[in-house]
DNA sequence: ATGAAAGCGCTAACAA
DNA sequence: TTGTTAGCGCTTTCAT
């Protein structure tokens, strides 16, 4: 039989009200009192039973964060950011594993709906563009990551398009003339691949360069192994290219393995910068050039964001965009622009 | 104000135990009765409020993890597992980040007193071996792990001695005659340090190697760059070795990444091998060899062991000791055993 | 097969 | 400064 809250009342000669006032940190108690309380809570070993706090309050201090999985290193690294913040203002987050599928996001919107969290965070991926009336949810929820919807939901993303683009110019820089676009989606609506094949088209333009649509490879998933074989196809397809701007940094892992079984030189023959800046990053060999997002302002203010809601914040959904810097490696670096082109046969 | 289960009985025009029972598919249920309440259910969009049942119930349905952080690829890789176990047999898990710290393991122990989780699946990371006493706790917990303390609970682990002595025997069956082994903690007790390092001289005892105490280097915490700093030390002291038995994959990517930058060729030079075999070992360059302990195992296991004893199992302690695998790359494997030894000083 | 009523342990009014 | 009381929304006997 666990001890209550009665029970401590009781053995320290004071009411209930007392000991909840002596728990919460109440202002004005008699330092007597509160030493008898906390002697009792000691001797007892009171633990405070959280359900029923959660029940009264109508809250349960908990908010949600729904990601793909955490074996991918992005998420599990913004995971612990989240955690971080949110502990900081006194919360606690409890994850939620969608596997980057509809079923699973449907599963997360729908269990923060049961009030076991306070809010939620969600990258809404396995979603569909169009599912934004999924996201009109009766309790507090922010958008994380770049797709956007029509839904009226506060929103913290990054600058994709400026970010790709700034990725794209920089392989420009080096001396690359024919850049791979790897990770594009072309059927999406306004996800991060579209909008980093934006950002992509965009880089070409201003560097002079012509748009190759044999350069563009679809990947999906976005992971190592996706990645890798991605490259491989296109080069087994003949196509030339001296440039890689892998769309996220697990295909860039893919593809700096896949160039490194063939001995493709990485960057001589072929320089690649990769996307998010994943702690790994930079003990690749060579170390990976990549886009590092603003995770911890994302985090933050996500966290922020979602705690003010939580707090009866009603204004209309708000967009944060955090700032981004490219962090230049030896994968895409090169001592001048090179003029070697490699031959796609592998 | 939210819809309860008495909106949804008077609505339906049932009491509100009905209800109830429909939503815990009790059987003896009049179809008609239970079409109703679900249509009452649909209309209302009620949702179930947990901290209500959870109360009422005495659980919460949730299961703690305590680990270091998530930005740790072998941990999150371990949580996603966790994740999908529990799931499957009806758990939530609360992930509860310690920072390896003695302070953040403390907390975790007491939060989840605090019965905001059923039960605590736990790293003990951050606890000295002799404090076994506060592994003496009043709520389910499975210790995962290495380390050993004399507290009375269950333990699943992997045969560290003999991983260990594996991966040595491996190198020096590759040619290694000056095997480092990095990450060892002389200090300590019973940690996976110390069991790593007795089956790092096991192996060179039964390959005929002499142990050579200036081989041995001491890291903490084990980090890709306190693992890159670590070797760099070694090699500006002058030490010759041609082989290095990291014990973890993210002090040995430190090790590939210091040794390529010093353009010490591996495996030719230096063959290495690493410890957990997290998903990337395979994506570095060259791609690390590794020990997979039987991490899908050791997660299930957890997980069953932890809900046996939520559910009321009062057995003595168990302890559970999952299999492993060497897994052999490039990092490692040499066409023949080679004459080369690399000159120290870098 | 369904209903009535008690109470899980806590906090928040309201009193005193 | 402290006590009394009334629920928070659910599950669970015990009836019927």
């Amino acid at each position: 039989m666990p001890v209550t809250m009665r029970d401590v009342a009781e053995r320290a000669g004071v009411s209930i009200k007392t000991v909840s006032n002596v728990l919460n940190g109440y202002s004005y108690l008699r330092p007597a009192t509160r030493e008898r309380v906390e002697v009792a809570i000691a001797e007892l070993g009171y633990r405070i039973n959280m359900s029923a706090r959660h029940l009264r309050k109508g809250r349960t201090g908990m908010i949600g964060l729904a990601l793909p999985e955490l074996a991918h290193p992005y998420f599990a690294e913004f995971a612990d950011l989240m955690i971080v913040e949110a502990e900081k203002v006194g919360f606690r987050v409890l994850i939620e594993r969608t596997g980057a599928t509809r079923d699973g996001a449907l599963t997360s919107l729908d269990s923060s709906q049961r009030r076991i969290t306070d809010g939620l965070m969600f990258f809404p991926l396995g979603l569909d563009p169009d599912d934004g009336e999924l996201l009109a949810v009766d309790y507090p929820l922010v958008l994380l990551g770049e797709r956007i919807f029509g839904a009226p939901v506060d929103h913290v993303t990054m600058a994709n398009v400026e970010a790709a683009r700034a990725a794209t110019v920089h392989l420009a820089e080096q001396g690359c003339r024919r850049i791979v676009a790897l990770g594009a989606r072309l059927d999406e609506g306004m996800g991060s691949p579209t909008l980093r094949l934006e950002g992509y088209r965009e880089g070409l333009a201003s560097a002079g360069l012509a748009f190759d649509p044999a350069l563009v490879v679809e990947v999906d998933p976005w992971t190592r192994q996706t990645g890798a074989d991605g490259i491989a196809r296109l080069l087994d397809s003949g196509v030339d290219f001296d440039g890689v701007f892998a769309m996220n940094d697990s295909m860039a892992f893919g593809v700096l393995h896949e160039l490194h079984t063939r001995k493709i030189a990485v960057p001589e023959d072929v320089a690649v910068i990769g996307f998010d800046d994943v702690d790994d990053a930079g003990f690749h060999e060579p170390p990976l050039s990549s886009i590092a997002p603003g995770r911890v302002q994302i985090a933050r203010e996500a966290v922020r964001m979602l705690v003010e809601r939580i707090d009866g914040d009603t204004q209309p959904p708000r967009l944060a965009i955090a700032d981004f810097e490219l962090r230049a490696r030896e994968s895409s670096r090169r001592p001048q622009p090179a003029l070697s082109k490699v031959d796609a046969a592998g």
